[in-house]
DNA sequence: TGACAGCTTGTACAAATGTACGATATTATA
DNA sequence: TATAATATCGTACATTTGTACAAGCTGTCA
């Protein structure tokens, strides 16, 4: 079954996203607590931002209570896949060498963690 | 010298101004040849956007005959560095281990390209 | 069962984005 | 030097994004 395509997600509503998978079920609460210090947005707009992602297909929710508790409606590998395309083509015309090749030398990667990201290429 | 904190580059002004860094020198014409087949703009358009790269400071340009010939005014490293880092953070909440297991993963990377990289991490 | 605390919903709005038309200016060239 | 060809510039405009207030529900607990 091929999956419909979705209308693309923004850049803020992509690390909600990225909350909701990582919590699992959340409720509007729980993403806004799991914000970044650094990034601290108020609650109504985690609101929204949740409200669209819904509108557009990636996520789901149920009642629980008087909440709402939102969960991934669509395969994180989905929007992994067309992001980091969408990303890759932008930037690097689509080339993924580069991109390696600047978290390579950018240091939060070391010749270990490679050494397990080769096993990975091998085998796939 | 601080580099002055620049506004942020929109996605479409980004694959604009990848292709001025790949021209090195180009005015509208060279952009929206270079243009790959798959997105197809409007000269105008690409226009726009390279107007708007050069006032927010990523370009600039110099006359030759009638025509504007646009150029870099910013290392692309820099915007590199900025871009590659908040798309980590939006979509792997800053850890690259992840973007670089998708990468490896699919596909478009094998052993040789990883033996490289693992060079670059060693001596960083 | 009534009040409260906590939620959602509707709505708003400025700024950024993506895209482009039409008018004007400039250069070669006939 | 008039003209055709080619550029730029001003402007426009529908959408999307980022952010949020205020009004209205709804369980819950006294």
């Amino acid at each position: 079954m091929t999956q419909k395509k979705l209308p693309a997600v923004s850049p803020a509503e992509t690390e909600i996203l990225r909350l909701v998978w990582q919590l699992d079920k959340a409720t509007v609460q729980d993403v806004c607590n799991k914000l970044p210090a650094k990034r601290k947005i108020a609650y109504a707009t985690v609101q929204t931002l949740l409200r669209r992602l819904e509108k557009k297909g990636y996520i789901k929710h149920r009642i629980r209570g008087k909440a709402h508790v939102f969960f991934a409606a669509v395969k994180s590998e989905h929007v992994i896949k067309r992001s980091v395309g969408d990303f890759l083509d932008r930037l690097f015309g689509g080339d993924p060498i580069p991109l390696m090749q600047y978290l390579a030398e950018h240091g939060k990667i070391d010749a270990g963690d490679i050494e397990k990201l080769k096993q990975l290429a091998g085998k796939k």
